[in-house]
DNA sequence: TGCATTTTATGATTAAAATCATAAAACAAG
DNA sequence: CTTGTTTTATGATTTTAATCATAAAATGCA
């Protein structure tokens, strides 16, 4: 998103996180903008019972937690580390100067709020409306185009466990296994050894 | 927001709507930047046995339909006018062109994709984990937020039926008249003659 | 290499909201 | 004022995904 170059003058600082740490959590005030270096965070809720809602995933050169920032709200989410990470940490100061003083990052911040808004559309009309199968297979068509699933030759890799299907979906994980066997007998894609492909 | 000064020295023009009207459709390209003088639109899909899903409704001096506008993507909805509406439209060259020249326009954009990102967080983790009652809570005080509800010594009116109300948070309206009925026996809210307050 | 944990899997049962049916009250339009 | 439509309301029934229980396979790691 800002480039390696750009974020570093205005004062980030890179910070690791090992798998299962948490960047910031749910309920407290933003400080920072964060843009991922590598590795992969998820931002997540629980409800009352520990039931885990999967907001989104994020990738290498991808940034999070914008909203919340902008706004001066808490956190509606945690960010945890799925992955050993590395990240940019730019204190909100130096961000709004960084945006203030380049307004063409201005852009770029708005496509991908835009970009985020545009995939919360279109799959909470499919949470709140749509049955099981349908809602997985717009899960996995919208992450071949956004997520980084890598294509071979059985097609593309969808490389989430059922149980993430699960959470990104609203689904419990038994529902989503199920589906998945429905949807592979469809023909709407293939299961090798436990992995699906589209 | 953009003032009308601006919006109309870049060339947008006015445009009324009836009830009922559409005032784009899912699947279209996206043309304009459209922004509300007066009037409400909601914005909704349809799924394939005709239920709704309300992404959200808009009001006067309220912008709507950017982020597809700014992705070269198809509209993931309809937007329809509510009541009668009067929109100024300003075609996408222009509106590009106007915040090319007006950076601080760009930072109010980014406010405003930045509200709705956070509305439809909150509201995706409700729908998907929660229980009817607590969904219908949080989307009421959401309202009161930041729709326009308006307080009088009963309380917030909540002005959405209990269609609309079903439509926002993925309910049928006879789950959520039930709902709201147990939400006033426990006092949560009050019902006077038909009407909900909180 | 062995052990603990995670992931995938399947069958039986339950619970909760959707669906179906019907109607009264409120409201809007002519 | 009358009539048609929308909104609110309630009871009975059904459906579907959640839950519960259990286990094999795969993976991670000490």
């Amino acid at each position: 998103m800002i480039t390696v170059e750009l974020i570093e003058k205005y004062g980030a600082i890179k910070k690791t996180f090992d798998k299962n740490d948490l960047v910031f959590e749910e309920g407290n005030l933003p400080l920072n903008y964060y843009q991922i270096i590598s590795g992969e965070i998820k931002m997540s809720n629980y409800n009352d019972d520990g039931r885990e809602f999967i907001q989104g995933i994020f990738y290498s050169g991808q940034s999070f937690g914008e909203p919340p920032l902008f706004l001066n709200q808490k956190y509606p989410a945690n960010a945890i580390a799925v992955e050993n990470a590395e990240i940019f940490i730019l204190p909100k100061e130096n961000f709004m100067k960084l945006l203030e003083e380049n307004p063409k990052v201005s852009i770029k911040i708005i496509e991908n709020l835009a970009q985020r808004l545009y995939y919360k559309s279109v799959m909470a009309a499919e949470i709140s409306t749509q049955e099981p199968e349908h809602r997985v297979l717009k899960l996995i068509d919208h992450g071949i185009a956004y997520f980084n699933f890598q294509k071979d030759q059985n097609g593309y890799l969808i490389n989430f466990t059922r149980q993430q299907i699960g959470d990104l979906t609203g689904l419990r994980v038994e529902t989503v296994i199920r589906t998945i066997k429905t949807l592979e007998k469809k023909g709407e894609l293939k299961i090798i050894n436990r992995k699906v492909y589209r």
